[in-house]
Formats: C-alpha cells, sequence, structure tokens
DNA sequence: ATGTTAATGAACACTTTGTACGGTAATAGT
DNA sequence: ACTATTACCGTACAAAGTGTTCATTAACAT
C-alpha cells in the first residue's frame, strides 16, 4: 500500500479519535476532521464515502483486533463450585482492555461511549457464541439459543460499561466476579 | 395552555414520529419536520431549542407514561418454587406495550430503535430501583447496588429489543417466563 | 527515467441552520 | 363584545457545511 495513502488514512484516524474524545460523534463535522488532520478536503473524500464509513472502519479495526486475540483461547467451563476451571473469556478481555487497549478505553470513556459499545457488542457476540454455543449448557433452560447469547453479550458489555462510568475503581478480577455473579445460572 | 400551541405542539410531534418510521434520527433535518409538520421554520424553533431538545420531550412524554402506570403496582417477589406471587412488573411493561402503547412499539422498532432503548432504560432504572432496592434482595451477593439495578435494566430493555427484532412472536406471558429464566439468581 | 497514483487548493452549487422582521389572525380576560 | 396579548406566517439573511470537479504538484513503484 502507497505510503502517502498509509499516512493520511492515519492522519484522519487520529484527528478524528482525537476529536471524538472532545465532543460528541454528532457535533464532529468533515470540515472538523479535515482541519484537525490537516489535509484537503477532497483528499478525505477520496478515502472515506461518508462520516459513518469513517466509524466503521475505525471500529472494524479496532473490536476486530481485541476479539481476535480472544477468539483462539480454550473455552470456559461452569463448575458446581461456582468457578470458572482457568481464567474466562471475559477475564482475558478486560485484562487486554485495562493492559492494552487504552485506545478503545478512552473511546468507550468518551461522551461517544453508546456508539462503540453497540461494535463492542458485535463483535462480542461472535465469540461468545464460538465460546457457549456448542456445549448444550445454552439449551437446558427451554430459552431460544440467540436470546441467551444475546444477553450474555449485552450485560458483559453493560458491565464494562458500567465500570468504566464509575471510574474503573474494580480490578479485572474483582470485576469479572461481579459478572460471574448475575450469569452463573446462565453459563 | 393555548389551543394554538398545542396544536402546532402536537403537528411537530407528529412529524417527527411519522420520519422516525422512515429514516434515521441522524439524517432528520429541522427542514424535513417543519415540511411535514407544515409549519414556519421561526416557529418551529419558538417551541423547541433544537432537534434534540425536541426528542427528550418526546420520550420524555412515552416513557415516563409508560413507567409511571408500573410505579404503584405492588412488588414483586421472587418465591423458591420459581415463581412470581403475582404478575411482575415486567409481564405489566410487556402487557401495557403491547395493548396501549403501539406508539412506542412503532418507535421501538424502527432504525432508530437504539435511541428509545436508551430512554425506556433511564426510566427504568427508577422503576426497578423502588421496586427492588428497599428489599434486602440485591445485597447479598456482595454486589453493588448500582451494578444490580443497571443489569436487570438493561436485561430486561435487551429482552424487549430482541423480542421486537424476531418480530414479537412471543406472548408477553411466554417472553417474561425468558426473563425470569436469566434473572432468577438475581431478584 | 518514466508512467502512475495521491494529495493539493481553489472553486462550485447546494442544503441546512438559526435568527430577525413586520404583518395577520386566533385567543384569553374583562 | 372589545381589547390587549400572543402565536403563527412568510420572507429574508448570513454563516457554515456538504460533496464534487479540475488543473497542478509531488511522491511513489519498477
Amino acid at each position: 500500500m502507497d505510503r502517502r495513502q498509509r499516512k493520511t488514512r492515519e492522519a484522519i484516524f487520529g484527528a478524528f479519535t482525537r476529536l471524538l474524545g472532545k465532543r460528541p460523534y454528532h457535533q464532529i463535522t468533515v470540515q472538523d476532521i479535515i482541519d484537525e488532520a490537516d489535509i484537503g478536503r477532497a483528499t478525505f473524500y477520496a478515502h472515506f464515502e461518508t462520516k459513518d464509513y469513517l466509524l466503521k472502519e475505525l471500529c472494524d479495526e479496532l473490536f476486530g483486533h481485541i476479539v481476535d486475540t480472544a477468539m483462539g483461547l480454550p473455552h470456559s467451563h461452569f463448575h458446581y463450585d461456582c468457578k470458572m476451571a482457568s481464567d474466562s473469556v471475559f477475564l482475558h478481555l478486560l485484562r487486554h482492555l485495562q493492559e492494552n487497549d487504552l485506545n478503545i478505553l478512552s473511546l468507550l470513556s468518551s461522551q461517544n461511549n453508546e456508539i462503540f459499545l453497540q461494535y463492542f457488542k458485535i463483535n462480542l457476540k461472535k465469540l461468545i457464541h464460538s465460546q457457549f454455543a456448542e456445549q448444550g449448557k445454552l439449551k437446558e433452560r427451554g430459552l431460544p439459543e440467540d436470546y441467551l447469547v444475546n444477553h450474555i453479550s449485552s450485560s458483559f458489555v453493560e458491565t464494562v460499561s458500567w465500570w468504566i462510568r464509575r471510574g474503573m475503581k474494580e480490578s479485572p478480577e474483582e470485576l469479572s466476579k461481579y459478572f460471574e455473579g448475575v450469569m452463573t445460572t446462565v453459563i
């Protein structure tokens, strides 16, 4: 890929991310991004059709990555003593967020968290499905499988959102316990 | 209140609601609303400062009402045989949605559901808090109270969202069972 | 060295926004 | 019924943003 293209693309992503930290998405104009990235008007439109596509591509990069790192993990199992056999996917994700993905964390803590939590959830569903669906566990209660996958995914995302909203006081381990606390009957 | 004011206010709400059914919120312009409501430009701004305030006032009316009808209900109790003592608040809300609030349902099924689910959740939290907080139940597991209130509220809203997304095939009673199925350890 | 591709900057018509104004008609209070 | 008030209308306005075009310049790959 052409170095020039790569550079402007990164300039746009950078400018966009910086602006997202300052004010809500819907009141960021293409003009703002152009000014902040210091590029020509036509250049922006050569890279992204609209502001929304820019957002989508940014999220695909960010969340695609974090979910991929968890995709290969051994599946979590629920034991009758209420402990996970090994560190759960969830704990893994939380640790990864806190240690590696400060970029994502800042977006999730911004005024635009709702947007990014949505993207997070979408990617999480795939992960949850691959982790739990094949185990018979999910069907035991006579509940539709995709209802449960949806419930687990959104509950986790909500947990992370709650955690960030309150200032991330808890350690990943503590927070993971909270989540298990409300999930044990399901998983 | 002046009849003229009331009429234009309703005209604006009506136009806005109709437009929300057609396309996403963020690509509805004030101009669109003015045209659809067939009112003067200045008139709109005499009533609402911005499009966002219009949205807020609409949601306050809609969700304030539905939550109020549930506010006075007797509190739900969880029994050891996994049944609610009486019809739960949740079942009540679902019935009310299906029977009386078709207006809300159409907004929740629109492309803009995320926005309205947010407002729904905010109002629901107050309700959940008043229903369950005073019972000692919520603190038993060593989990923060507002974490649980948040978890219950968002899970219910997610349940409704899932229900609508899939075409509302289940009856309020069935759906309520689903919800109880993932909630029983918490409530 | 050369042909290709990207970025530039300026210009374009167009839409939206929020505010202002005098004129007109419905309304509420007495 | 009369009057003062208030809301709406229509039009106009400057300001800002949008998406596209085009000729020019510079960086790139081979």
